[in-house]
DNA sequence: CGTCATAAGATACGATACGTATCGTATCTA
DNA sequence: TAGATACGATACGTATCGTATCTTATGACG
């Protein structure tokens, strides 16, 4: 007799080892390589308790991401438009390795309509409101009109680097921001700050 | 001796035929029901007759949507940007159907990172050349600037619609361009083509 | 401290699809 | 008409799915 004591996990204890199999699986094997059978091998647990708490592996792999989201921006707003908005999208972008990029992919393509709005969430949670305070600096410090920036406008920028994450290599060449930045974004945000006429 | 003549289909017939069937899988169980036995099974072909051909259910899909794309834009150009643009991005997102999006998400998730860029180019081949009409008829009727509208700009606007029909549901409300064309887009547009202070 | 509902964990199941190997032969080329 | 090609059929072992069944550790409650 090895063994003495079977011990057994409950609860929240189980889960979170649950989560932590389902990271250590992404990290090994990759979005695709995620399995209900591998998760429960190196848990040390079983499908049934798996397929009790997750419907799919799309469901799974959302849950232990949770713990994954950034709660501060990657740099420090300075009050230069061009500068913090350069910093934010080349920060996040920067931050958010390809493994994370390929599980984004994958749950695009398998999760459920219902739910297609928390992916897009996992990693972008405070997004808006960092480049509301990178707005904010940059007409505080009289580089943007007195016009409160437009949600729909601080949406188009976080689209714009949502899209160049899904749609570009991550390998290879990094992603280039300053063409947008300064040929689109920041004479956007000048055009609709701008005082009425 | 029912059937008499066992006809064996060769290279271009027999690949339109996979494709056929390709598109009937899509349409019947979606992209996750895709599979290279029933595309045989359909097709009346056999797995390594598919194999030979592609080495993944993703490439036969892309494959399968070649033509598919669209040639002509969804609306004529009428001159007026706000119209014009509206009209563009509504087009789109009406002629681009639950199923295709659910196809587009599906050949994001699985498709190999060296073939990513076909995928966010399948129905948006010539989106951007539509805009660039768009805003030269803008241009030539006074309502923007004269300095050409950088790529980079136009490329914001195809990012914000493979954006939009990405992460938003397909079903329910249909999506809303208004907002994000007039908090957003037309404003960017007249910034980039002002006049050179 | 004993009872009991709960759920963990193990196991097994049929079904499905994977990707590959093998083989006979229809079809095309020369 | 000979030879190369590759279609079409079949079968294989493996992997994973999602579910059913059963035992038993665990914690709540009396």
């Amino acid at each position: 007799m090895t063994d003495a004591t079977p011990r057994r996990r409950r609860d929240a204890e189980l889960l979170e080892a649950i989560r932590e199999s389902v990271r250590a699986e992404l990290a090994e094997f990759g979005f695709a390589g995620v399995t209900f059978e591998g998760v429960a091998r190196r848990a040390q647990t079983s499908k049934p308790v798996l397929y009790r708490r997750f419907s799919s592996r799309a469901d799974m792999v959302i849950d232990a991401f949770i713990p994954h989201r950034f709660a501060t921006p990657p740099a420090a707003v300075t009050g230069d438009l061009r500068t913090d908005l350069l910093a934010l999208l080349n920060g996040m972008a920067a931050r958010i390795s390809p493994a994370d990029v390929a599980t984004m992919r994958g749950l695009i393509g398998e999760v459920d309509e219902a739910h297609i709005e928390r992916v897009g969430a996992l990693t972008f949670t405070h997004l808006e409101e960092w480049l509301r305070d990178v707005t904010d600096a940059a007409a505080a410090a009289g580089e943007l009109g007195p016009t409160p920036v437009p949600a729909a406008a601080l949406r188009v920028i976080v689209a714009v680097l949502r899209h160049e994450l899904i749609f570009s290599r991550t390998s290879g060449t990094e992603p280039q921001f300053a063409a947008v930045v300064d040929g689109a974004l920041v004479p956007m945000l000048r055009a609709v700050t701008a005082p009425p006429a």
